[in-house]
DNA sequence: TTGAAAGCGCTAACAA
DNA sequence: TTGTTAGCGCTTTCAA
């Protein structure tokens, strides 16, 4: 095997006939080039089939071309929701074509950890900027990434304390109207509606919204317990919600995941859903269609999310040629939890 | 804010009073330094909380710290299976604290996409070695990252063809031989297998491995179907084996998610799962346990196995310190959907 | 509008 | 055993 001395930008200067520089101007889509200089040399990349090294664009002080997405939940959670894969898989459509890589990092631990992993990152210049994912009151990375100077788009809507300029929200009021109207429709009177953790800004949205929307809709007046977003917890406020002779009829979860396991439960201990208990969730994880009964759902398009997000971030770091996705409203999937019927 | 220099392997040389080259060296664990040089220029790196500038490293042709996961499937099992989350949450237990970032790549287009993204993580040198997931039959990858010159480790048993250095096997056999003796004891008869796709390897050593346990135990022999590792092919597999008059008493997935949407689908058909029909899954993934009945499986510790994978990259690329953890056989995790007696 | 040159922080070959 | 030095490939002044 011959010794392949790799591709550099010089290459690229001698074969379109101009100098290094012209190539980085041209690369990078800067100013102060003829158009025919420019194309010349967009072309001669193309047949070196030659992209910069981000290496060296990272040492020389430019970007890594590398976006982070951090995650920290227990590892429960971590396991179990499929939210995380399709949000990455959705980022992925928009980074990867444009040669950006997702540095991921998947904590289990605790809060440290998560600054400190931030701090590495930033300081080891491994990532341009960082999509955040779920939006928590009070959220205290907004204030470590503007220290740390990292550009950083956040999915989800911030708390009001929080000036964040870069958000993307994927409306619930919309699903949450339907979902009220469907459960109104059927007749429930009593209805429970189980929430996620209390520090997560979407779980306020989302029982506001549904308490709106119910209220719109001529429903009754929810009852409202939180749990932690996992399995356990919610196994448990279904246990017990229906031990009481004054049961609810419906009880719409924070999440598939919790409504998953509910619904498990609530068939564990005699119950048929939805005969007795229908059941909803939020999200629309695939998961949702595979058990039995096949769980109704506000959807939301995390695909496109995680799209919007990666977009978003781009743009914050100065490539306006990306469009941001638009993401569509939450819709509500209506399926056995809610409808079915065994006579 | 005043004009904060970063800390750089200058600045750790001054400290400790020697020269830059000896940092390096210390820092990379190399020989040919005297014991007190080592660690006075190890505690003047923890002094000054630096680490080499994985730019500069990778510019230089030294490691870039960072590992690559490639995951191409189908949209629907990327978005699916918590198998990689997992997976994923052990890798990063033995890389964060060794300061190695993890390049996640999840695609879920065509194969020509695939050795794209390794050739192009390759060749910017975004990553020092991969960590390939799910040994294929006559796996391409292999050839690909051997011409690409890239280090890497095989999570699964590489094919026969395939003359892989470097795998990391969870036997399968121990959890067959629990699993056939509990069917077996509870008088099944009757036994179907639905195995994933074709062309993963451990498709065929499950399969196999519970044919050959299912004979040791005295068992019948198992009747077998594949299908595609996706919730609708199971749903389509089970509503045919249930079909006829002769159905299955029990019914053994290649794997979690598949049990899960059979077991739902067996109901919808309005079959008792497990009293006429059970079923049993492979993964003992978290989701098992949310349903009803929870899903009786075979379970490997995917949190070690992700460990265990970074771990003997990690040795590969010449870090000696670390120990590969080891990986425990399979064991039987028996839950309702093989037990459970409703009366 | 274009090109020359300095240097980002590190490692390894070589010299002392 | 330790230090000196020459780049890795790129971007960005600054000068032409």
């Amino acid at each position: 095997m011959a010794s392949q001395r790799r591709t550099t930008i010089h290459d690229v200067a001698a074969l379109a006939g101009v100098s290094r520089s012209a190539v980085s101007k041209a690369m990078n889509g800067q100013e102060g080039l003829a158009p025919g200089t420019r194309k010349k040399i967009l072309a001669a990349a193309a047949t070196l089939d030659w992209s910069p090294s981000p290496a060296a664009s990272t040492l020389r002080g430019s970007r890594s071309r590398s976006v982070g997405l951090v995650i920290s939940r227990g590892p429960d959670l971590l396991a179990a929701d499929a939210f995380f894969a399709v949000l990455i898989a959705g980022a992925e459509s928009v980074l990867a074509p444009r040669r950006y890589g997702l540095q991921l990092h998947l904590l289990s631990t605790a809060q440290s950890a998560e600054s400190e992993t931030y701090r590495q990152l930033t300081r080891d210049r491994r990532v341009d900027g960082f999509i955040l994912t779920e939006s928590r009151i009070r959220d205290a990375r907004f204030e470590l990434l503007r220290e740390l100077g990292a550009p950083f788009v956040l999915i989800g809507e911030p708390w009001q304390d929080d000036r964040v300029e870069h958000i993307l929200v994927s409306d619930a009021m919309a699903g949450m109207r339907d979902l009220a109207q469907h459960l109104v429709q059927a007749g429930h009177r009593r209805i429970l509606y189980v929430g996620g953790p209390e520090d997560l800004v979407h779980t306020l949205r989302r029982r506001e919204a549904f308490a709106r929307a119910l209220e719109d809709a001529g429903g009754p007046l929810p009852r409202v317990v939180s749990a932690a977003f996992d399995a356990k917890d919610a196994r448990r406020a279904t246990r017990e919600a229906l031990a009481v002779p004054e049961r609810p009829t419906v009880i719409v979860y924070g999440n598939d995941t919790m409504a998953i396991a509910g619904a498990g439960e609530a068939q564990r201990l005699g119950f048929r859903v939805p005969e007795d208990v229908a059941v909803v969730g939020y999200d629309n994880l695939p998961m949702g269609e595979w058990v039995y009964p096949t769980i109704t759902t506000v959807a939301q398009d995390l695909h496109a999310i995680g799209a919007a997000a990666a977009a978003a971030l781009l743009r914050e770091l100065g490539d306006t040629s990306v469009e941001i996705p638009p993401v569509a409203p939450s819709t509500l999937v209506i399926r056995e939890s809610t409808t079915l019927d065994r006579a």
